[in-house]
DNA sequence: GAGCGTCTGTTCGCTAACGAACATAGACGG
DNA sequence: CCGTCTATGTTCGTTAGCGAACAGACGCTC
């Protein structure tokens, strides 16, 4: 199976594409592989293509919780071309796929062209401020319920499929409640017969009906994020077809 | 008095200094102004002298919670150089004081140019996106008690006094919780003889135990703030005596 | 097909925070 | 000096979510 490619990627003009091509190694990203822990310095950074990564706070005593979720509309590791070179962030794989990866170096240089890349990059950035700060404010005001239908949603438009594969535990952990809080709230969406759960294996059945569980959370990052980066619902392809990482790297 | 000067402007170097000099007017902020609503495009941006103004997002139910925060030690309106014109937030004046203001295109300018301005206002972007991060996380994890030591610390740093003006029921709406929720926090610390509260005027009478007393959230918040932008402990003046705003403007 | 580990479901008491209602008490203007 | 407004303090019942403990149930391995 061809792996999905990265919109980021999509979105530039083919003649940067041409010059970072070479730079890029698809890489297999399995369940729980943590890219980044809080503080490291980055060595890579990482277009996901058909993966999720989740990037977390952990506190002192291990409570943790998600800050947002990165899928093949961004990449993961910010903080590089921001002038930071780690975050207090753990960066995590929450559905497995694959992930173009670059060295931190490679996409510095590209980024200080001040060209189509960066503006880019600042557009994602942008739109993942608004992500983090919503979780702030859901976080503040929204219920358990409300939450996980926005994470599912959040999750779904991530994948191409209406299956995802997460433990209630894992979600949990990504909402930074209780795994019975998760089993409580799944099993009333399963009852109205919107989801359906099976030992990890989540399938959505009624995506309209979820979308009006949720919060008004999801649809304002939404709106947002297609705002700051419209050539994502367009899906064009600009020569984009020459892309094929330079390796495979398992 | 003379006020304060930004710490962002001053950590220019002098050419930049001497370029922008003439575009910053002085303006006076009054409590509870209304810098940006939500969505409105942004025709100027603030740099706060020895003001205080929060960033925060209204629900549709009319909740709110503050984002993050910014004093002299920032600027408001990072969403203009980051590429979207606006954001889904409203930033408003949580301590009266003058910032710098600054039309929007002038920025757009400077930061074009990619020079110095640039890399600072990246660099400022990202302690930003830690609070936020970190905001997100302490709204889920911690009490009422332990936030509001978390955010009178961040108030204290963005002032150069120990007294803040600011009711509990504006505090309330920052943390997004109720003004009950305050007065029993306020009502414990001022027992342990930590703060003084006045019909809006709070005095810190001992800063080592509001420390004690606030979750991690606020020095993990303050070690990467200080790790991104170490000009700002040393408070280096280069040459910035010459900055003086173009004119007044009540 | 037996056994074990993992995932899910359910229960119980507990606490933090909520919403509403009301009491006091400074501050400030007339 | 009085009345009024606003800020703070306090109470009460309610609820969401927590922590701990345990029961079933599916799926994988041997």
């Amino acid at each position: 199976m061809k792996p999905q490619l990265n919109h980021l990627l999509e979105a530039l003009p083919s003649d940067v594409q041409d010059r970072i091509f070479h730079s890029l190694e698809l890489i297999a990203l399995p369940l729980g592989q943590v890219l980044y822990e809080s503080g490291d310095t980055m060595r890579h950074v990482y277009f996901p293509a058909d993966c999720i990564i989740s990037l977390l706070y952990v506190m002192e005593n291990g409570a943790s919780a998600e800050i947002s979720m990165v899928g093949n509309e961004g990449i993961v590791g910010v903080s590089l071309f921001m002038g930071g070179l780690s975050t207090p962030s753990r960066a995590i794989v929450q559905s497995a796929g694959s992930a173009y990866r670059m060295k931190s170096h490679l996409l510095k240089d590209e980024f200080n062209r001040h060209g189509d890349m960066m503006l880019l990059l600042l557009r994602y950035t942008q739109s993942l401020i608004t992500q983090m700060a919503q979780t702030a404010v859901c976080n503040r005001h929204h219920s358990i319920d409300q939450q996980l239908c926005r994470w599912l949603l959040l999750s779904l438009d991530r994948l191409n499929d209406s299956k995802l594969t997460m433990t209630q535990e894992q979600i949990a952990n990504m909402l930074g409640v209780r795994r019975e809080g998760v089993t409580e709230a799944a099993g009333k969406l399963q009852r109205k017969g919107v989801i359906n759960y099976n030992r990890g294996h989540i399938t959505v059945l009624d995506r309209p009906k979820l979308e009006a569980l949720s919060c008004e959370c999801y649809s304002v990052v939404k709106r947002e994020t297609d705002r700051l980066l419209p050539h994502m619902a367009g899906n064009s392809l600009h020569g984009i077809e020459a892309l094929k990482p330079g390796h495979l790297v398992s």
